[in-house]
DNA sequence: AGCACGCCGACT
DNA sequence: GTCGGCGTGCTC
């Protein structure tokens, strides 16, 4: 008999894997790649995931360590999941279990709770005998114990401590809780049986009419056979969700075991999704659709995780952590506004959620949605080149809801020609704020800059308020009464003099969405005016009452950064107006006008929804700018061509592939003479002589918390000599000393 | 990443 | 005299 051993994955940075005994029989049994175990590492007890099963181990005998246990309650993870991580970790040059362990639910990463993790086939095994075991209180608690019935019914997994937080008196201990032998089991019946009943009768929703355009997609998404990328091109308002929904219902109706993944860039927009999803597959048992995102509370993620592993979940819906989820029965991937840089995970792991999902169709071989109606130009020229398949909505859907005019208001002209203008709103601007607030229309400002101002500086001695610990200057931030610093999170009280000169003439510089509010206020008399940025909606849940006092027309005039240009269907809104754009034009980042023109199509999307005719109001010192003319004609294919025509004569992506090597050191000398060495040790890799080292060069904000902080950029026109490059690489940078942390970005968005 | 060991300044 | 600073090294 042939001794067993597991090559385990632990979430660590060494990529390599971690040799164990199998002890007994019983774990040789359960020891299959995919499952999960417990074993000691070092001083402490970690969960790691098992990749291969052998009879050999290369460590030698004294040095093996045996399994502690293998988690049961949890099936094993797929030979498809693994392959995923591998992938992933491969691609973004991490150990396979730094990319696969913290893809999975707290609830598993921690041993001490996997005897909490009750699997179905356990929780049947449990008998009525217990019955008696309830307090007799209980019939009093009915609604709590409803509460707990449907959540059981929801859910193929449930941790015993979200047992407890539905009904604390009823089940206070474990013990209890087992022995209490599932008396609920009727409770969960009879509760269950009314809602099915419900969704039986409930009467099928009408259902929008397609046009043409949204006809002709669903049928190719439903008709793809294998791997089928789309590219789903869709102006605001064309009705690209309508879209998914059709196409799904009729791939999930096709197979009955079916599992789809949607993904949203921001949990803001899961909400109304969800809210969609359900009430278009009402006819699904409601467990069947789950949410995944960092919001949830931990017990909820857990379940909702199982519910993907288990298959139960039909539907799963979140951010860009979703596209790690474990779904054996995985037919179909929408990337819903696939352009949006937040499917970039800027921390840890920075993978990015889209091509992870285009890795994960391909691996399948299932259809992938990428829809926009500002593409990156990755995906476009994908596109263009044939490799994704191009799916165009080019009208809204609503009839007579046409694209929104939109004009530029030049400041410059303005200025020369004397007109009044109130605190940075134009007079134009101001004016057309005015007509749609005696209209009774609802109208949109925005701008990228939280806070009060951007600044608060000295006009003596022009000293500015900066932050002690980064190398940035500190935002004003009027109604908290503090300076922030926006890349630290340092607070002080606002000074009352200028600390260098003792000038009392301090004055704020620039404007932030806070101080657009109060100049609103003012220049239009008699308006409501709500601001929603990440200072406003802190709380959570508070962005969704927000939202919704908008949607219930209890707000006049609408002021944020990009939040509130994103998803939002805005019936009443009609006048969009611009601030503060022409930044983007000329910065150093090749990326920014990509951004802004998509930015701008999006927020200009918000108006005339619904059939009121909607107008754009854009102030600029720059109103001939290429970005703005094709802005005015709604013109993304004119934009992403002169774009793409520029990447490719400037040796940009997505012509060339790029990777960035960070380094953070107590100096910026430390930082930099990292860098320098390792691209020396560029020259001893041969991959490397198709590779291109640029110099390297401080971070923008140089200094962040006292770290200093600078950056190498690498680049190839041919992935795969990028990736021998890296992989080479890094064992040599390993060997290199100065700086308290470094690590490599493979496909970095911000240069 | 943790968590050790290991060698030098201000304190019960 | 030691408590503790973080540099260096290891984890099957």
């Amino acid at each position: 008999m042939n001794e067993v051993f597991v090559r385990v994955a632990l979430d660590h940075p060494l990529p390599t894997l971690f040799d164990y005994r199998c002890a007994t029989p019983e774990m040789a049994a359960a020891a299959v790649p995919g499952a999960l175990v417990s074993v000691p590492f070092g001083k402490r007890h970690v969960v790691g995931l098992v990749c291969e099963v052998t009879t050999h181990s290369d460590v030698p005998a004294e040095r093996l360590k045996a399994v502690d246990k293998f988690c049961t309650a949890c099936p094993p993870l797929s030979e498809n999941w693994l392959a995923l991580a591998a992938f992933a970790a491969d691609y973004y040059q991490r150990g396979l279990g730094e990319v696969a362990l913290p893809a999975l639910p707290q609830a598993l990463r921690d041993t001490a709770r996997w005897s909490r993790l009750f699997a179905p086939e356990e929780r049947y095994r449990l008998t009525p005998a217990g019955r008696a075991a309830l307090p007799d209180a209980l019939p009093a608690r009915a609604s709590a114990l409803r509460k707990l019935a449907q959540a059981l019914a929801d859910s193929d997994y449930l941790l015993a401590a979200d047992a407890r937080a539905l009904h604390p008196k009823a089940l206070p201990t474990l013990d209890t809780w087992q022995s209490s032998g599932w008396v609920e089991l009727d409770v969960i019946e009879a509760a269950a049986v009314p809602a099915a009943v419900a969704a039986e009768n409930a009467p099928a929703p009408a259902l929008p009419t397609l046009t043409d355009e949204q006809d002709a997609a669903v049928e190719a998404i439903r008709d793809a056979d294998g791997f089928a990328p789309f590219l789903l091109h869709g102006v605001t308002g064309s009705g690209k969700t309508e879209v998914y929904l059709r196409a799904l219902a009729d791939i999930l109706a096709a197979k009955p075991a079916a599992q789809a993944l949607v993904l949203v860039p921001e949990i803001n927009l899961t909400p109304q999704f969800e809210a969609a999803f359900r009430a278009r597959f009402a006819a699904l048992d409601s467990s069947a659709i789950v949410t995944l995102h960092s919001g949830l509370a931990e017990g909820e993620r857990a379940r909702h995780w199982f519910a993907a592993h288990s298959g139960r979940a039909r539907i799963v819906l979140g951010t860009r952590l979703a596209v790690l989820a474990s779904l054996p029965q995985l037919a179909v991937i929408v990337v819903d506004e696939e352009h949006d840089p937040a499917y970039k995970q800027q921390e840890g792991l920075r993978y990015s959620a889209r091509d992870l999902a285009i890795y994960r169709a391909k691996q399948l071989g299932v259809p992938v949605v990428l829809g926009s109606a500002t593409p990156s130009l990755e995906s476009w020229w994908q596109a263009d080149q044939g490799r994704y398949k191009r799916l165009t909505l080019s009208r809204r859907a609503v009839a007579d809801a046409v694209l929104p005019t939109v004009k530029l208001v030049d400041l410059e002209e303005e200025r020369r020609r004397g007109r009044a203008s109130f605190e940075g709103l134009s007079g134009p601007l101001v004016a057309a704020l005015r007509a749609r607030l005696e209209r009774g229309e609802q109208s949109l400002v925005f701008l990228n800059r939280r806070g009060y101002a951007p600044q608060l500086a000295c006009d003596a001695c022009g000293w500015v308020a900066g932050c002690p610990r980064c190398s940035a200057y500190v935002v004003l931030h009027k109604p908290e009464r503090a300076l922030r610093c926006h890349h630290c999170g340092w607070e002080s009280r606002i000074p009352r003099s200028c600390p260098e000169c003792g000038n009392v003439d301090i004055a704020p510089m620039g404007r932030g969405t806070q101080r657009v509010e109060e100049s609103l206020a003012s220049a239009v008399p008699g308006a409501r005016v709500l601001r929603i940025d990440a200072d406003s909606t802190r709380r959570k849940g508070s962005a969704q009452a927000l939202f919704s006092d908008v949607h219930a027309g209890e707000v006049d005039i609408l002021v944020g950064t990009q939040m509130i240009a994103k998803g939002h269907d805005f019936q009443r809104v009609s006048l969009v107006g611009v601030l503060n754009a022409d930044t983007a034009l000329f910065s150093h980042d090749f990326r920014a006008s990509e951004r802004l023109f998509a930015q701008l199509m999006q927020v200009s999307g918000r108006a005339g929804r619904a059939g009121l005719p909607g107008e754009v109001l854009i102030q600029t010192r720059y109103p001939r700018h290429a970005l703005y003319h094709a802005l005015s004609r709604h013109d993304y294919v004119g934009f992403a061509s002169a774009t793409l025509a520029e990447r490719r004569d400037a040796h940009l992506p997505p012509f060339v592939y790029q990777a960035l090597l960070r380094a953070e050191g107590r100096t910026l000398e430390a930082a930099l003479a990292f860098l320098q060495q390792a691209a020396a040790e560029l020259t001893q890799i041969p991959a490397a002589a198709r590779v291109t080292a640029y110099d390297a060069v401080p971070l923008t904000i140089v200094k962040v918390m006292h770290v200093h902080r600078a950056q190498l950029l690498i680049e190839s026109a041919s992935r795969a000599a990028l990736q021998a490059t890296l992989r080479a690489w890094q064992p040599l940078l390993r060997g290199l000393k100065g700086v308290l942390r470094w690590n490599l970005e493979v496909d970095p968005l911000d240069i």
